[in-house]
RNA sequence: UGGGGCGUCGCCAAGUCGGCAAGGCACGGGACUUUGGAUCCCGCAUCGCAGGUUCGAGUCCUGCCGCCCCAGCCA
């Protein structure tokens, strides 16, 4: 399913600062009027929905002004990435919906590129090889408040930098004994000024470039040339590195090359969920969730699986805004857009998630019929369904109360309402175990109502979904709830492990669900009449065990209004 | 007086040259309804604080207050 329909046109888009600073320098000209921008993940863990919020902001902008977008591979730290990560980055950015066509790039590729610029800075004085062990040169470096001290190898020849360089390039000298740093000023109150390390020695296979080198740049020094590398005009990037953006700078003006505008914008929070690497990490680690694809975190992988399609996903970004003041996003935001974006294309169809036996005590007891059902009311066009009636059916067990509140308008003794789709039935009786347990109701049909609709035109406010007990089918339910009890579980002065919420998995065997179940695929969207969004699990579903994972609930009005009273 | 940012409704977030506070989510009310779903109406801020400039300031100036980021040979 590809359904782009309820995706907002980009010249909807609200605008926001970014937007404003692209306009501007297209009305300047600024670029040849070009747009082109990056996603430059690193290859180091698996997408999350806070990447989701960059990649449909660099792919969407491109998009929006007619530039291009890159996928750029940020590796430059062999120690940390893999194959794997790229592997499962590249399939999350065109699952979302995005692509860079030919322009799927590797830091590494400018490998060679990076070394010569940087003999390049070492030319021109402006980078030295450094001796100082790693400790010494935080101590060098001083303090937040403290200016620190130039290193004694500072001011080495450019002839012996640029000697030492290539050896260290040839391997001359072991793993950590010496450094290429950037000579700018150890005063600076911008700690990433003070000679900065662009290099460093480190014996460790690339998963590109395998053993071909044993020094590796530094983020700063490679990601600005690699923009600089690849046209890019718009730099965006988060928050954290809007103190990076002076070295960025530096480094191109240094080298006089194409120069790229870095943007920073605030990444994205999001309530009663963690999203940094490390915690979430430590939830797959620690057993907490499955896995990384785990419907309950906040992954692509996850919500893929959860059942969360990927235009839900732009629908969600669009809504959040871009800006540059930290901020949380309550989650009921995402799943409004899930909500939102399955409303239109969702199938539906009546299951019973805790069923409660039925008897219709004046229907024929061999009789069986099928009756109409509409596939989803929002949308006309994909037609409607038939669904077997007979003598028995089930019913949810909570549409059932003997002694109901004065708002409830579902079954309880003597009340009448309307299965959907099926009759009008009115509850005579209630049979229950030794223990007081409701183990069936008998109620009495009305034939004039057949289809939902009396020739009387009388209201029944109620209506029920329900399925036939001998045509249902069994299946489970996977019910995903929110991970964390807290809504900034990261912001608590206890450990964010301490909120999981022991409840964020119910697995339900128990369901009945009606015929029309068994036609379904595996990744097929549907929606649980009354009850919520369903997605068949996309790798466990099989005819025989169908296996449903709860995206949403449906909104529940009356859950609202029954809950106050408590 | 380290440096860099941010502060508009419970949560996000628009606010061009200062001219008289968009929108969404959430929430409350109502209409409609064969999903107490969806849809549709209505309601919901004086802009961190204090001064100043001005006919007029969220938008300019001054001074406070609060929050975030930075001392990886991580990105």
């Amino acid at each position: 399913m590809n359904n782009d329909s309820n995706d907002r046109k980009g010249k909807n888009a609200r605008s926001n600062f970014i937007r404003a600073i692209i306009e501007k320098d297209l009305a300047d000209g600024k670029n040849n009027k070009n747009v082109h921008t990056r996603f430059p993940p690193e290859p180091n863990g698996y997408l999350h929905i806070g990447h989701a919020k960059s990649i449909c902001l660099n792919f969407g902008l491109a998009k929006d002004y007619g530039g291009k977008c890159n996928l750029r591979f940020d590796d430059t730290n062999p120690s940390k990435e893999e194959q794997e990560y790229v592997d499962s980055i590249k399939e999350d950015v065109h699952w979302l919906g995005y692509d860079w066509e030919d322009r799927e790039f590797y830091a590494s590729d400018y490998f060679e590129r990076l070394y010569s610029l940087a003999e390049k800075l070492v030319e021109l004085g402006k980078a030295y090889v450094c001796d100082l062990s790693a400790e010494q040169i935080r101590e060098y470096r001083g303090t937040l408040k403290e200016p620190g001290r130039e290193s004694p190898y500072r001011n080495r020849s450019i002839e012996e930098n640029l000697d030492l360089f290539r050896r260290m390039r040839a391997g001359e000298f072991p793993d950590g004994s010496k450094v290429l740093r950037a000579k700018i000023d150890m005063a600076s109150g911008n700690l990433n000024m003070r000679d900065p390390v662009i290099y460093r020695i480190m014996r460790k296979s690339h998963h590109r470039t395998k053993d071909d080198w044993c020094i590796y740049p530094m983020y700063d020094f490679a990601h600005c040339v690699s923009d600089s590398i690849e046209g890019i005009t718009h730099s965006l990037c988060t928050l954290e590195f809007e103190d990076h953006r002076p070295l960025y700078d530096w480094f191109l003006e240094q080298l006089d090359v194409h120069h790229p505008q870095q943007i920073e914008f605030a990444r994205l929070n999001l309530s009663y969920t963690v999203l940094s690497k490390r915690k979430l990490l430590t939830l797959v680690e620690e057993g907490f969730v499955q896995g990384w694809n785990d419907p309950r975190m906040p992954t692509i992988s996850g919500l893929r699986k959860r059942g969360y399609p990927p235009w839900s996903i732009r629908n969600f970004c669009d809504r959040i805004g871009v800006a540059k003041a930290d901020s949380v996003v309550d989650v009921a935001l995402l799943e409004h857009a899930v909500r939102e974006s399955l409303n239109k294309v969702a199938q539906r169809v009546m299951v019973v998630m805790d069923p409660l036996k039925v008897v219709v005590e004046n229907y024929p007891k061999e009789k069986e019929e099928e009756l109409e059902a509409i596939n989803n009311p929002e949308d006309p066009e994909i037609g409607t369904r038939k669904v077997p009636f007979c003598r028995e059916i089930y019913i949810e067990r909570s549409d059932f109360l003997e002694d109901p509140p004065s708002k409830f308008f579902r079954l309880s003794p003597g009340k009448e309402v309307r299965l959907r789709y099926a009759y009008y039935i009115t509850c005579t009786g209630v049979k229950k175990d030794d223990s007081g347990r409701i183990i069936e109701i008998t109620c009495r049909y009305d034939p004039e109502s057949r289809g939902g609709t009396t020739p009387d035109k009388r209201k029944v406010k109620g209506t029920l979904h329900w399925v036939s007990a001998k045509h249902s089918v069994p299946l489970t339910a996977m019910l995903y709830d929110r991970l964390f009890t807290v809504p900034s579980p990261e912001k608590e002065n206890s450990d964010f492990r301490n909120f999981i919420n022991p409840e964020s998995l119910r697995v339900n065997n128990k369901c009945m669900a009606e015929p029309f179940v068994k036609n379904t695929a595996p990744g097929t969207f549907l929606q649980f009449e009354r009850v919520g969004y369903f997605f068949a699990d996309p790798d466990n579903y099989s005819h025989e065990k169908p296996i449903f994972n709860r995206t949403v609930t449906l909104r529940d009005t009356w859950a609202r209004i029954s809950g106050r009273g408590k």
